[in-house]
DNA sequence: AGTGCGATTGACT
DNA sequence: GTCAATCGCACTA
């Protein structure tokens, strides 16, 4: 089973529907692992931006390095929000990076995006950065949020919401096969096996595990 | 009130 | 490989 869209005949734009709450797992590990292959879309004045996630960690409940271990405050309440609302936050005073929210309402738990495979307004995304690789658009979550123009504005906002500009979608092609190690960047809770990606993809940002 | 540091990136030796 | 940029929050006092 999957939940693929057909490729439209004589086309090459393929058909993505936007993904219904009931859809998503109701566990940080699981939804991480879901998101994979999905396809994240803003819309925006100049157009659409899209793109595959292939590169996504879990922060679930009870981990002392996720941002919600805490409890709510201003900055992180929209990790509290039922599953599929957006969290975005302000990193190293110069970044921006966005989550998906993961638990039930009132359980904190997130996803963090950090890999984009560049689907539609690749033209836009190289305006937003000055790029000279293609790679260097989308892989990582800083960069993908500068080039997808996510930043305080969309934090909050239901990305299951039948109208959004925000929003995911189904997968635009079937997704390869998912990796699964270490994820990047952290002191605490650094050994635990929460980062997922797409195998092989170019957009995957720090070490990846080796096949055996 | 002051300090330290972080789910990063880009520039530079 | 090293390191600065620069904001919010946890923690100390």
């Amino acid at each position: 089973m999957n939940d693929q869209m057909p490729i439209a005949a004589h086309s090459h734009v393929p058909v993505i529907r936007r993904l219904r709450r009931p859809e998503l797992p109701v566990d940080t590990v699981e939804l991480t692992r879901y998101l994979i292959g999905k396809t994240l879309v803003h819309d925006v004045r100049e157009g659409r931006l899209s793109g595959r996630i292939v590169e996504a960690e879990a922060y679930p409940i009870g981990d002392a390095a996720a941002h919600a271990f805490r409890g709510p405050t201003v900055r992180n309440r929209s990790l509290f929000l039922d599953r599929g609302h957006a969290y975005v936050f302000f990193n190293y005073g110069v970044h921006w990076m966005m989550n998906v929210s993961s638990e039930k309402a009132g359980v904190g738990g997130g996803v963090l995006i950090r890999g984009l495979d560049p689907l539609e307004g690749i033209r836009q995304m190289e305006k937003n950065r000055s790029v000279s690789h293609l790679t260097d658009l989308t892989k990582g979550p800083g960069r993908l949020a500068m080039a997808m123009q996510i930043d305080k504005s969309l934090d909050g906002l239901d990305l299951c919401s039948l109208h959004s500009e925000f929003w995911l979608g189904t997968a635009a092609k079937p997704v390869g096969e998912i990796g699964i190690t270490t994820r990047v960047g952290l002191s605490r809770e650094a050994h635990r096996e929460l980062r997922f990606y797409e195998q092989g993809n170019p957009f995957v940002s720090g070490p990846r595990k080796l096949l055996l």
